[in-house]
DNA sequence: AAAATATATTTCGTGCACAAAATATATATA
DNA sequence: TATATATATTTTGTGCACGAAATATATTTT
């Protein structure tokens, strides 16, 4: 009956509030602006390049195929992207922003809560490359293969 | 076309690697023991109580209702736990381990990569409690509401 | 006692997230 | 040319995770 938590089941205690509170903030965007978090990091995506393939964009985002195919059929769904099959490749599929994709995100949120980068801009600077470099310490630690992800892999696809 | 992520982007980023570990070791807990993370967290938390209310687990694990349900359901249906109604008040549904609940519970592996508990284990004490600290104050700020929960708001359910 | 309010749980609907299988296409090999 | 292999995407099936609504019961107020 006793509550006897080791410091790693503290440390994945502090990770779950950190997935909680992401996942609390995706279902907060909804509210303000229609879209959930994943949706807005996808299109934030998008915004960066003129068109994309589907296989890319989910190295990029460090997701599965079948995850961001999801993703993009409900932001389809919304007017908000066009996807093209590529003439020279058929099995390659493009993705770009429509207007309206792009107008919404410019009016989106920000994917963190607002409170909580008003307080991490208000550290100073070093403090705030420690947290930096500890998250990634233990996401590294946790046996995430890094995005292996290269601009040059994507571009050499066009 | 150009990729500047700020120093809150890359933040978000190595939490999202974090969700992405903690998933990837869900998948694979269901191949070596048959359970989801979630579900070996429910039963970890029930081997700890004689019976709990479903509520209060779902206070103490941190997640909904409507989600622990879910899971409860699941787990019942492998016959690891039974379910009863409060006899004083019937809104009150209490849960407990069968022998199988337990004897598998002891038998599986820990929610954390064993790869991650070692390398965190092989570090300096101070070091651990900084990683702790850190990561418990970056889900602070995020704003997650702290466990509220006291043994004694538990024990007197009972 | 009846109505209003509070509490505990479940059901419903939506959206990730994955692996594995299915589909479609392209390229290399026989 | 036919067959095998590789690549790109989608479909299928399972399991969280939530809020809101529904259900059931208990307690308080009128």
């Amino acid at each position: 009956m006793e509550n006897h938590n080791s410091i790693e089941d503290n440390v994945l205690i502090a990770i779950r509030q950190m997935i909680r509170a992401v996942d609390l903030r995706s279902k907060n965007l909804v509210q303000k602006c229609g879209l959930t978090g994943p949706q807005l990091s996808v299109l934030k995506e998008l915004a960066k390049h003129d068109e994309i393939l589907v296989g890319n964009l989910a190295k990029i985002l460090n997701l599965s195929n079948a995850t961001v195919t999801g993703i993009l059929d409900r932001l389809q769904h919304k007017q908000m992207l066009l996807k093209e099959r590529s003439q020279q490749d058929r099995r390659k599929t493009f993705v770009r922003l429509t207007d309206l994709g792009r107008d919404i995100l410019s009016g989106a949120p920000s994917l963190l809560e607002e409170q909580f980068v008003h307080k991490f801009r208000k550290l100073q600077v070093w403090e705030q490359n420690l947290i930096l470099s500890t998250l990634q310490r233990v996401a590294t630690m946790m046996n995430v293969k890094e995005i292996d992800y290269l601009a040059a892999e994507v571009i050499k696809e066009f």
